[in-house]
DNA sequence: TTGGAATATTAAACAGTGTTTAACTACATT
DNA sequence: AATGTAGTTAAACACTGTTTAATATTCCAA
């Protein structure tokens, strides 16, 4: 059924312009601003048709998160060839911090944001995997690090969950501007370097 | 002149009764669910009579958001029964971890909504000197610990930042829901499990 | 006590929002 | 060519923050 076929097509092909113009619309005025009139001009559609291709706006910018964690895991393949399981913990952190730092609207929704996780949360089917695999990548290399002797006394998905939390504290505080108005004079070198204040713990551990 | 004054005095009043109607309102709905009108009703007024003592919304959630700084630093003062900085680095952790976890909204409001902050980038005086005392705060407490011998070959300033986005990045992440949909089991405890790790951490160093 | 100035308050409008509905158009199949 | 279906739309609904001009109310001096 070649027609059906096309027509399939057609469909995706619709639903990925949405999306495209919902990512480029938020990635230069942030996702309030980003209105579904505003992407149906863009695509040239009227606003109606979206909710045909999404039950609602939380569930675009769901489809969009998952777009960032694609990236994110990506920029976590090179990890695979660094043996040493804490020099692995401590790229991982640098590759997380500068993929916040240089993708913060991306960073924001999926890590701060309610928009994606309240759609997650409603519909109950797999619970943020996109988000979890990543988690989890953390949680075998911290395993790996107390095989390795480190970490000793320690818990390790509790520890994972806070060691997770030092770079997502760092980058969220950031992003959400309030390093500028504590600290404006090194505003912007602060997260690498409360980075390296990280790695100097680690160093002893 | 007598009525000067209580003309003051009744500014004051509706201000303050506009205060109070968007923080019950903000705390049972949320801030966006909260509307200037939503508010008027409550205090029985007209919309447009919030334009006359806020300049805008965000003015209105960043007097509130100054209450909740001013409980958190209330909670702060038995810190100064602490003697050893160390112990009192640790106490430091649990009450602002409490503070967060007892009240989510506010702590949320303070530390990871744009609105507030948006206002105190906008209004360029006093900048976010609620906050700024919190972290000063903080970064005394390290200063004392490096004097104790602790913390040896960090940088003060940094490593408090780095301290401070362990306790914000754990709450953060919760109250933003992402402990839900990651570590389902554990959801409510991993903070306070993670805050453990922490301490751990701090025994050795 | 009254008139006028100043202040407080409001209704109405503006331009926008997400979402739903019923109507309409275009097209593949019979 | 007629029919059924899928794609698309215009219009409406009930909201939003904010501004405006008009209206009440209050105060003070004459």
């Amino acid at each position: 059924m070649g027609i059906a076929d096309r027509k399939e097509r057609d469909k995706e092909e619709l639903k990925e312009r949405i999306l495209v113009a919902a990512k480029s619309l938020f990635l230069e005025r942030g996702i309030e601003k980003t209105s579904i009139r505003n992407i149906a001009d863009q695509i040239e559609y009227s606003p109606g048709i979206i909710y045909h291709y999404f039950k609602d706006k939380n569930e675009i910018f769901h489809a969009l998160h998952q777009v960032g964690f694609q990236q994110l895991i990506e920029k976590m393949q090179v990890l695979g060839s660094v043996r040493n399981p804490m020099e692995r913990l401590k790229a991982m952190g640098s590759i997380y911090v500068n993929f916040a730092t240089e993708n913060p609207d991306m960073y924001d929704l999926m890590f701060i944001k309610e928009a994606p996780i309240e759609h997650v949360c409603s519909t109950d089917d797999d619970c943020w995997k996109e988000g979890g695999g990543t988690f989890n990548f953390l949680r075998l290399t911290i395993n790996d690090c107390i095989s390795a002797g480190h970490f000793q006394g320690h818990e390790a998905e509790a520890l994972s969950f806070m060691i997770w939390s030092i770079v997502h504290g760092m980058v969220s505080l950031h992003i959400r501007k309030r390093c500028d108005v504590i600290l404006p004079n090194r505003k912007d070198k602060i997260v690498t370097e409360g980075l390296e204040e990280f790695f100097k713990i680690l160093d002893r551990i």
